[in-house]
Order: C-alpha cells, then sequence, then structure tokens
DNA sequence: ATAATAGTGTCTTTCAGACATTATCTA
DNA sequence: TAGATAATGTCTGAAAGACACTATTAT
C-alpha cells in the first residue's frame, strides 16, 4: 500500500517543479614546491566574475558525478591531469548572495598533491595556474574564493601540529628535514627537530625507502608516507 | 564593456534550464538528560521513506533563507519551539543514491541545546522525539541519516577529548560532574576527576554562579559557560 | 552515625622543549 | 679542511594520570 503510493509519488515528482538553488563543488588544491605553499587557481572563463581567477570547481553533472567528490576529482584532473592522493571535504558555503546569478552552494574539499606529479599536463594549460599563499592578498578571487582559501589554509595549518598529512603535498619520496620546513612554513615558525621526529618515529608513519639523497650536507634519509597514515592524529600538538 | 556582458547573462540566466541536484539541510540536534546522549528524530510525514524516523531537516527555501544555516535553524525551531546555543557544520552527504526522487546533496549540521529548553514545546509535537544513542541500532533510520549521526557522535566524541563544547547539552546553569559525566558518555570511559578539572580551571572555561546544588552529597558548585569557551581547544587530548 | 560524593593534595608518568654533540656530506 | 646540515643524546619542564584524603550533605 505505502510502497505502491510512494512508486506513485517518485513517478510525478520533477526537480524542475522546485525553485532550488544551484550546486557546485570546489577544491583548494595545495602543493609545496620551491620553500613555498602554493594553491591551484583557474582563471574563469565565463561569467559572472569572468577574468578573475578562483578555486578549480563546478557545478554537480549529475549524469556524470554519482557523489559529491567525483564532481571535485573530474575537475581537478581537467586541470592537472592526475588525481590528488589526498582530499578531504572542508566545508559548505551556501546563501543566496554568494553566487550573482542565484542562491548558490558550494561544497569545497581541501586536497593536496605533489608539485611534479602536476607538472607535465599543467604546463599545457594556459588558464591555472600554481600560486604561492603570500600573493593572494594582492588579488581579488572571484566569489568568496578568498575566504575559502583563508579557512582551508587555517585547517592545514592545525592539521600540521597535530598529523602528518601535510606530507601530501610533497613528493612521494621525502627527506625529514623538507617535511619539517613544509609543517614550518604552514605553522609560521620554527619547530624543535627533536620534537618533531621523536613522534614520528614513535608512531611509525613514514616507511624508509632505504635511498638517501644530499645536497649541502650529509645525505638525508628518503621516506615514504605509509597506509593510512593521514588517519594518525598525535594527542598532544606541537607547540603554536 | 565585460560588465554590461555580464548583466546581460545575468538576465538571461534562468536555473530552470539545467538539470540540478535537490539540497536540503540536516541537523544533529543532541542533549544529555537523565544520563543519556539523546538526538531529535523526527517521523517523515511524506514520501520517500514516508513513516520512517530521520534527521530534522528540509529543503532549502530560496525566499525564507539566506544561508544554509538559516534552513536548519528554522527546521529545528518548527519542532522545538527554540534556537540551539551551539550549531556547527558537519558534513555535506550528496550523491545519487541516497534519495530516491533524485541526485541529492543535504549539508549536516551538529547542534546541541538544553533538554529542558525544549521541553515546553516539544511535548505538543507529536511527530519528534528525543531518541537515546543507544536505541538507534534498532531503529531503521530514513536515507542515509544513521551514518551521518554516527559522524556527528564520532566528532562529538573528539570534542570531548579537547574542548567543553559538550558543555551545550547541559542547562544554563550545571555542575563540574554533571559536566564530567556526560563527557564520559562520549567517550565512553571514566576520566580522572583531577585532570578533568585541572584544566578547565587553568583555562578558565567556566563562570562561578555562585549558586550550588546537592543530591547525595555535598553541594556542588553551579557553573555556567562562560562567552566563548566553545572556541577554546586544549592542545593535549584526554586519555581514549 | 553512615553512605555518598564534591573538591583538593600530591606523587608519578609521559612527552614536548631546548640545545649540545657527533657524523657525514660538498666544495 | 671548512661550513653546512643530518641525526642523535640528554636534561628540563609542563601537564595529564593515579589515587589518597578531607569536607559536606541527606537520611
Amino acid at each position: 500500500m505505502t510502497k505502491a503510493e510512494e512508486t506513485r509519488f517518485l513517478a510525478s515528482y520533477n526537480i524542475h517543479n522546485y525553485d532550488i538553488p544551484m550546486v557546485s563543488a570546489d577544491a583548494a588544491l595545495f602543493t609545496y614546491h620551491e620553500a613555498a605553499i602554493k594553491i591551484l587557481l583557474v582563471e574563469r572563463q565565463n561569467h559572472p566574475d569572468k577574468g578573475k581567477w578562483g578555486l578549480p570547481g563546478g557545478f554537480v553533472d549529475k549524469q556524470l558525478d554519482q557523489h559529491l567528490e567525483d564532481t571535485v576529482l573530474r575537475k581537478i584532473k581537467e586541470k592537472t591531469g592526475v588525481v590528488p592522493p589526498y582530499i578531504e571535504q572542508l566545508q559548505s558555503f551556501g546563501s543566496a548572495h554568494r553566487d550573482k546569478r542565484d542562491w548558490s552552494v558550494t561544497i569545497c574539499f581541501t586536497a593536496l598533491i605533489s608539485h611534479q606529479s602536476c607538472a607535465p599536463h599543467i604546463d599545457t594549460v594556459s588558464d591555472a595556474a600554481w600560486v604561492p599563499l603570500q600573493k593572494l592578498e594582492q588579488m581579488n578571487l572571484a566569489f568568496d574564493h578568498g575566504a575559502i582559501i583563508e579557512l582551508a589554509r587555517e585547517r592545514l595549518r592545525q592539521k600540521a601540529l597535530y598529523s602528518i598529512v601535510p606530507g601530501y603535498a610533497l613528493p612521494e619520496k621525502f627527506t625529514l628535514p623538507e617535511l619539517q620546513k613544509l609543517h614550518e612554513a604552514l605553522i609560521g615558525k620554527p619547530l624543535q627537530k627533536r620534537s618533531f621526529r621523536r613522534r614520528i618515529a614513535a608512531a611509525n608513519l613514514l616507511e624508509d625507502t632505504g635511498e638517501k639523497r644530499s645536497e649541502k650536507g650529509p645525505a638525508a634519509t628518503l621516506y615514504r608516507l605509509r597506509k593510512n597514515s593521514a588517519e594518525f592524529t598525535f594527542t598532544r600538538n606541537l607547540e603554536e
């Protein structure tokens, strides 16, 4: 009875009868390259805010996308050619005013990727670029993307204090001094080498590749992130 | 030039020309009453999943709501008669399958409220009820609301380890033993009284009301949450 | 008086901070 | 050989864990 009723209901349901907001998904994709944290920005080809730079993203495509993540991964792949090893939902932003067209909702994700894995494809795309976070202040970004980046950055800063998630912004193989410099860049102040290493070793978060690399001093060991090391959180933060 | 172009674009833009997902907002509203953590559930009056219980929530109303939070606060007020003192975005869930009607996105919020402040109104509403978390296992909730509650619960458990946010599920005035029991219920194991109190005192998160209350022993001091104590996070977690 | 329990004293344990030291690399 | 820097030794300090103890309330 109720089942048949529901079937009739679903058959007559038409979303176009309702006045509903737009839905898009955007990505704050970070990397670490040449001692700087950078974010991938895209120049808008269409109205509104045409010509301004903003986060890669776009409308959910009900045919192409099964989940919200599919939308954003599709867009990231368009620009970088690859799928990032770390992606996590940041927050959704929705209001009547954030987009001139209509009431709009965007589901935002934070993602991390190595610079090198994007390099081949990104060089062929003219409307996408890695922008150092320090340069953002002078830019007038599309929509509320400036505020979104600010939130993503703050969340990533927190993660640098109690996890090694930032490591996903490095190449597959990296050294401990590199990882520490990245964390320091996110936090904005130097860290104690001893503390930084002690806890990573104790939690067994890295795998020794057996390789070493040297620049201006003794060779540093190359590590890679262990499976699931993104899920690990220390119960005590490093000093802020 | 571009400005006039944009104006023309906006004038001709009609959202109904596009095939877009449904957007709703839902709330996981928790309280603590009679030694149990409870969540507010609502019996669905309409298809789909008619008759099942689920989270309070509904479609974004472009006329009534300016922000996503407005949608969920409007729905909470319908059921409880009041606006909760704590609300925070949890996560958005979106997929082609989670709702039988169509591709659907829901932006979920976690909220906390005292049981007493809801009592007058909720008793007049027949389709809303406080359900102890332990009873949820036997229930077959609407949509993916079971999974959403699970995530909300886990996030709240984490907060119990490094903040006093759970305190918003208590009445305005409460005792330290009450707060500790709530945290213990969320964490699922006993806490050290000394540690629990020491850090709250050191961070000056509570205000002494000057009142006391006694049941089976010496009178306990009644405190209230200080302004902004939800924002405070300890840099070290209690033992899990 | 007794049981219950709010609140405190204080010792131990854990882990981050600080910083010196040693070893190893390039130029 | 000098300067840089990777890696480690080790002491200090801050804050949580453990648990005993005192004080206060209802019955």
